[in-house]
This record gives structure tokens, C-alpha cells and sequence, in this order.
DNA sequence: ATCAATGCAAATAATTTGCAAAAAG
DNA sequence: CTTTTTGCAAATTATTTGCATTGAT
């Protein structure tokens, strides 16, 4: 039986953190176990809040401070939503490629992932002159569901 | 003889702050010149330095006020590049789905446009139960020239 | 022991805002 | 005239940082 995505992403973490002879203390164990038992992207003051459930001693400056090496591990990443703070994401490991739809009606946030697009962006890029290292593809979008029956499933309509 | 893009741009957002009511100002006519003006990305900082070219009456606060009025008309769209201020594109009336290939090396911005990822965008969207209203797509690449070559034509190699 | 990591509180920096004066329509 | 807009300076707010202390190895 082999570990599940999150747990082989959080082996990775400690792995990267030994690498750079940084110790894992109890607060950065509270904050990657939050990090690494979630699907959901965070803010930095949600990560805050669910690190002090399992570690009441962790403090907001460990969490700004472990942060960027989450994000430069690479098991982590940054995103800008339009919001005034910045969300993280905790499934790039499984889904180095994922994309997002952002719903305007339902504050919803799907992922999903497209072999193709990411084909074609290769393409172009590559006659551009480029190499393609990232990519974040994310789509604002309206709920067919509300404008047809007036409600919709998805979480906040 | 037609208007350019530019041009029309600029009408288009003139008409916008005449249907909302708003006057047109020698310190806003300063910075929407400037906007419509240039296909280049700028930060407020940069507009702020470029409209009091202009007039040198233009505030800070005169632009940081501005800049919402020319998200709202849709003419100009807000980017995050991942650096601490937030970046202005003023070639979206004129591409509404342009994206971008950002080099690390470079660090140059090359716009692009696809019309078949625009459609499969649409598609997945569409079976996922949402319609899409504005997307963007940032692709992060290295440069191939300066990889073979050691240096690359382009911008700051 | 040694050096990294922590919490705290103060600092930073982009952006926002209150207000009295100025300008547009 | 009336209402919007401006510049200024102070406020806001997410994030960062200096420092003395604590903890991991």
C-alpha cells in the first residue's frame, strides 16, 4: 500500500526541509500537517487559525516565515485571486498542471485539468522562442444552474 | 478612416464616465492620454510619473482613483505578475483574451492569443455547469535563445 | 554546545480614505 | 449653484523583520 498524494507530498516537504538543514519543529509540524490533510486553497490567516487547533504555540510570523518554503518547494503554490491577500494551493503536487474556474455567482472555485490547452501552450511557447516552466490558466465564470432554476448547488448561491 | 484601437479605447471610456455621471478633469484627461497611449503594462507608480509628464497637478490618490474607474469599463485589465504591486494591461479592449509568457530570464512579457484554447476553455467550462466570462492565462518559461546561445535578443538578457 | 527558529512588537509599503478647498457642468 | 473631484496627509492592512530567547540536533 503506497501513500496516498498528501502524505507523499508532506514526506517530500520534510525531505526538502532536511535538504536545506532547516529542523522541524512542532510549529512547522502543525502548520505542514494543516497543510498537507487539506484540499481546500488558504490564506495565510486561515493556515493561522487551523495550525493553532492542533499547536496553540504557533505564532502568525512562523506561518509568513514557512510560507515561501512551502511555495519554493514546490508543493505549494501561490495564487492571486483578486483579493487584497493571496490564496495558497495544496494540490500542485498531485496536479502540477491544474486549472481554475472561479464562479462569480457561487464564490466557487473548481479545478480542473486539460492535457490539451496545456499541448498548445507548449506549442505557441516553444515558437515564441520559450520554454514553458508554469502556467496558471484561471477563468471567471457566471452559474448556468442559477440563471436557469434561479438557485444552484454549488456552495454559496 | 477609422479610429485605432487606441483611439476608440480612449472615446469608449469617455462615454463610460459620461454614463456614470463622472467629469471629465484635466488630471484624469492627463492619465487616460497616458493609458491610451501606450501597449505597454505599468504600475500605478508608473502612471502616476507618465500622467504628471502631462500635468504635473496628478496625485497619487488621483490615480489610485482612476485606476478602479478603467478596470470597471473594461478596458484596462489588472494584473498580478507575483511581484508586491499589481500591473495594468491596456491592451484588453483590443484583445480581450490576449495571455501572456512571462521569461525568467528576460523578464519580458510576449502576449499571445489562441483562439482553440478559448474554446476548449468554453467547452470544459460549459460541461462543468458554468459560462465564462473573462479568463486569463499566464504562462512562467525560460528563454531557448539565451540557453543555446548564452545571451537572447530579446529585452534584459 | 551550536545554530536555526520562535514570538513579539515594531516596521514596511502599496493602496485607501477623510476632509476642506477647487473645478466641472 | 450643486455635486463631483482633487491634493494632502493620515490611516489601513497584509506581510516582513529585528531582537532576545528557546529549542533542535
Amino acid at each position: 500500500m503506497s501513500l496516498t498524494g498528501k502524505q507523499a507530498a508532506k514526506k517530500r516537504f520534510m525531505d526538502f526541509l532536511g535538504t536545506r538543514n532547516l529542523r522541524l519543529t512542532s510549529q512547522r509540524q502543525a502548520i505542514i500537517d494543516t497543510v498537507f490533510n487539506t484540499d481546500k486553497h488558504f490564506t495565510a490567516e486561515q493556515l493561522l487559525e487551523w495550525s493553532r487547533e492542533r499547536d496553540q504555540s504557533v505564532s502568525r510570523a512562523t506561518v509568513y516565515r514557512t510560507l515561501p518554503l512551502l511555495t519554493e518547494s514546490g508543493l505549494v503554490r501561490e495564487m492571486d485571486f483578486g483579493k487584497d491577500y493571496k490564496f495558497y494551493d495544496p494540490n500542485y503536487a498531485d496536479h502540477p498542471n491544474h486549472n481554475h474556474i472561479i464562479c462569480q455567482d457561487c464564490d466557487k472555485i473548481v479545478e480542473f485539468e486539460s492535457d490539451k490547452i496545456a499541448k498548445i501552450e507548449e506549442r505557441i511557447s516553444h515558437k515564441l522562442g520559450f520554454t514553458v516552466k508554469t502556467q496558471r490558466l484561471q477563468i471567471t465564470a457566471t452559474c448556468e444552474e442559477l440563471k436557469r432554476m434561479g438557485t444552484c448547488k454549488k456552495k454559496a448561491c
